[in-house]
RNA sequence: GCGGGUGUGGCGGAAUUGGUAGACGCGCUAGAUUUAGGCUCUAGUUCUUAUGGAGUGCAGGUUCAACUCCUGUCACCCGCACCA
């Protein structure tokens, strides 16, 4: 019997989709469930097995949920903004809104294909006017709590297309579309104050379910550190430079300070700095030094002394001099850091190229031969006040003394920067905010939500870094909200990670147009039970969909602080080569093509069986097929059933086990042991000269979140009517989990010699007797001494000799 | 450099409160069915100089027993990266 896959799949989802059969509904009495992948960027391409692998894993929770009696709320959306469509309207002259529209239709008909059971009726995309008109209401109100804000920052900008790039488009410091050198412009942009949120951004982690590398990821974004901030007057002026150490303890071997190459107190005395055109000089090389080879040449410290300015050592009252270096960071800190050369390999490196003091303030170390580092303990020397102490009291004790002295103060820190939130293009959300010269910035009235994105021919950015809507006076030109008199608005657009940092709320209420979503349908929903999506939107999403998400809490909107419950991230799907997959290594494996040779069923099973889900794993074209074997085999094994509803004798045991697994193994996120485990179960059937009818319904349900097509389809083919999403999953007996004649390994000096079949019960003293009887055992014995029986009841003996 | 992870047949990968290494799938070999191919079925498939011996990146250690625990070391992957 051949199966018509194509036939057979289709049948099923017009069903599905057509009776809306994974519908979530709202307020149910039975418990909810709120499964959340990542929703997709929409690209012509359309969907690729990474995609397939991303939904599989809560595809199958989610199908096993509504089986265990669940209210499953498992939805997809399009995060539809972005730069490939944009990219697109300008070469091709067709409008983004076209583009995306006709991608999100093709998207969402390959989802159907493959059997996906969300609820397309609760579908978002983030570049509809009904659902970024709350993106938009969200910002103004980060706005209006003093968490977005404008500073100036530098952006990649290429001087011949007179355009910012994101850092995508400027890789390895080149343009992307002329190959021009990128130089970094300073521009006004919005900032989020996501660093506010730092502490709790952390602490929410505690209660995140997760893997620890995950976690840790989150943990180094955020980038805690406990340290203290130390006043070093600067001499022939009235001020002092504040840095920040994790290590006041060596406070006594600061015999240096350096100032990021940005440090403001530069400009500041230029009149006083000897040097100032030096300084200048050093600033603007830094500057143009890309990424790359800031990196490379991280060995090779740069830097220059200011002649004019020295610092003091507030400790001893040293005074020491002051270096501009572009080891040192703005961005981080102070953008000043005393230097201990003795204990900091960069300072020591720094040091020992301008021939600076290097004093040892810990013990333990060759000073005269490379910095000593190894000091989270140790014993202080040199230090005056601190001698003779560990580093952990050292520490104590100087950061009293400097707060007593009113010189410095115990400061926590935190790697994490503001969110700079811009983009100087076209297909993004506007910024909501209107610039009056009387009244500064105000937001637009909520009311006027959303402001459109103008319907244009030309999609292009405007000369020196501006947004293309900066050239269109109907949208520029308006008036002000507040009193009136004529404003322009803001033209940056939104960046793409702020429709996603919300749309797990959306999905609960899609259709609201009074609020972003029912506080009552949120409170039902949420949280998010559990989130599955890449690797590489660990840090970046999910920390900025959980910033705002503490926000929407803050402001009532939002019933919970923390939105997800668990997360989980799937491995990528390389190429048969073992690379990673893309078009320009031709190694791309088409998933629509192995629907249409092998169904749908087949396709969703190799991808979770390929190997460990949270692993990379190369694709092997020919493994497809021992998928489709498998399926053939379950349909073969109709023709076997009998009417009985109870389980074979024979295969009691094996069915328990079955169940037992694989519904832990979907737990565990370990879906290739599971089909494995059902594979084993198979073979053992096709073994068997018949099967009763509840093997057979067992196996179909089990298999059904897998490839739910064929358990569908053989499910009525035995005589159901009403169809498998609603069944319920199987349950095991422990009682049978174990067969009553067991195998045991009869081992000599710890090597497997026998095996012997025994009863279960059998005691210790009879399976010894039992080894010591097995001849083969015998021959390994012979003639030596028995020293020692070790007898593991139902796993093993062994005799040492 | 720091943090995390991985290393097991020809390949993808199983197995860790220490207890029969290689489940399951691919591939391969032989046979059956077939006009042939495919499909299907049966048997086999870690290596080997084969009644034995060796074997989970490498070198040691603990143990009656180690893929699993400990020490050292190498390789690869991911993330962060001059973070003070």
């Amino acid at each position: 019997m051949e199966y018509n896959h194509q036939e057979v799949e289709k049948k099923w989802q017009k069903h599905w989709y057509e009776n809306k059969v994974f519908a979530a509904k709202d307020f149910s009495d039975k418990p909810k469930y709120y499964s959340l992948v990542e929703f997709p960027y929409p690209s012509g391409a359309g969907m690729h097995v990474g995609h397939i692998r991303a939904y599989s894993s809560l595809e199958i929770v989610s199908r096993k949920r509504r089986m265990e009696g669940y209210n499953v709320l498992f939805p997809i959306g399009f995060d539809a903004f972005g730069l490939p469509t944009e990219n697109y309207a300008i070469k091709t002259g067709i409008h983004p809104r076209k583009v995306t529209d006709q991608n999100i239709k093709i998207f969402t008909e390959q989802l159907k294909q493959t059997g996906f059971s969300f609820d397309f009726d609760r579908t978002v995309d983030t570049t509809d006017e009904d659902y970024y008109r709350w993106t938009q209401w969200i910002f103004i109100q980060l706005f209006k709590n003093n968490l977005a804000y404008r500073d100036k920052t530098y952006v990649n900008y290429c001087p011949s297309c007179k355009v910012v790039l994101s850092n995508e488009e400027s890789q390895g410091g080149k343009c992307d579309r002329c190959d021009t050198e990128v130089v970094q412009k300073e521009k006004d942009v919005w900032f989020l104050k996501i660093t506010k949120h730092a502490e709790r951004l952390l602490q929410g982690l505690k209660n995140l379910d997760t893997l620890p590398r995950i976690k840790i990821e989150q943990e180094n974004w955020i980038g805690k550190s406990s340290g203290a901030h130390v006043d070093f007057k600067v001499t022939n002026t009235n001020t002092s430079l504040k840095v920040y150490t994790t290590r006041p303890d060596t406070l006594f071997g600061a015999t240096f300070m350096v100032i990021a190459p940005e440090h403001p107190i530069i400009e500041e005395y230029k009149s006083t700095i000897k040097n100032y055109d030096a300084l200048i000089n050093y600033k603007e090389e830094a500057k143009k030094k890309t990424e790359f080879e800031r990196v490379e040449l991280a060995k090779d410290k740069t830097g220059v002394l200011i002649d004019g300015l020295t610092a003091i050592n507030p400790v001893n009252n040293k005074e020491i001099p002051i270096f501009v270096a572009d080891y040192v960071m703005i961005g981080y800190g102070t953008g000043a850091i005393m230097a201990v050369p003795a204990h900091d390999t960069r300072d020591y490196e720094f040091a020992t190229k301008y021939n600076l003091e290097i004093i040892e303030v810990i013990k333990g170390g060759d000073i005269t031969v490379e910095a000593y580092t190894d000091t989270y303990e140790g014993i202080l020397v040199n230090s005056d006040i601190l001698n003779e102490l560990t580093v952990k009291d050292a520490k104590e004790k100087i950061i009293k003394f400097l707060e007593e002295k009113n010189i410095g103060e115990r400061t926590t820190n935190y790697k994490m920067k503001d969110w700079a939130f811009n983009r100087q293009r076209y297909w993004g959300e506007p910024i909501p905010i209107i610039h009056c010269d009387k009244c500064g910035m105000v937001p637009e009235k909520e009311e006027n939500l959303p402001i459109r994105l103008p319907v244009v021919d030309k999609f292009e950015p405007a000369e020196d870094g501006e947004s293309p809507l900066a050239n269109i006076e109907e949208f520029v030109n308006t008036t002000c909200p507040v009193c009136g008199g004529h404003a322009k608005r803001e033209t940056d657009t939104m960046p793409q990670w702020a429709g996603s940092s919300w749309y797990f709320l959306r999905y609960t209420d899609p259709k609201n147009n009074k609020a972003l979503a029912d506080f009552d349908k949120l409170k039902y929903w949420l949280q998010v039970d559990w989130y599955n999506g890449g690797m590489e939107h660990v840090t970046r999403h999910v920390i900025y969909s959980r910033f705002w998400h503490q926000f929407l809490f803050d402001i009532g909107v939002v019933p919970c602080e923390e939105p997800y419950k668990k997360r989980t991230a799937q491995g990528l799907i390389l190429g048969s080569d073992g690379d990673k997959m893309s078009k320009s290594k031709g190694n791309v494996v088409n998933p629509l093509e192995i629907i249409e040779e092998f169904g749908a069923d087949t396709l969703r099973l190799y991808i979770l069986f390929i190997g460990d889900y949270e692993q990379s794993t190369p694709w092997n074209a020919s493994g497809v097929k021992g998928a489709r074997r498998f399926l053939d085999k379950i349909l073969r094994l109709k023709e076997k059933i009998t009417t009985s509803n109870e389980f074979s004798k024979d295969l009691k045991i094996i069915m328990n086990q079955t169940i037992k697994q694989v519904s832990e193994d979907i737990e565990n996120v370990k879906f290739n042991t599971a089909i494995a485990k059902l594979m084993t179960l198979v073979n053992e059937m096709v073994k068997q000269e018949s099967v009763s009818r509840k093997d057979y319904e067992t196996i179909l349900k089990l298999v059904n979140p897998f490839a739910p097509h064929l358990a569908e389809e053989m499910w009525e083919q035995i005589g159901n009517t009403e169809g498998l999403v609603f069944e319920q999953w199987p349950t095991f007996d422990k009682d049978s989990l174990v067969d009553t004649v067991i195998e045991i390994a009869i081992s000599v000096n710890g090597k497997v010699r026998d095996k012997i079949s025994v009863n279960l019960n059998t005691t210790k003293d009879e399976l010894q007797a039992l080894a010591l009887a097995s001849e083969k055992a015998k021959q390994f014995i012979e003639g030596k001494e028995i020293r020692k029986i070790i007898v593991v009841p139902k796993k093993l003996v062994n005799i040492v000799v």
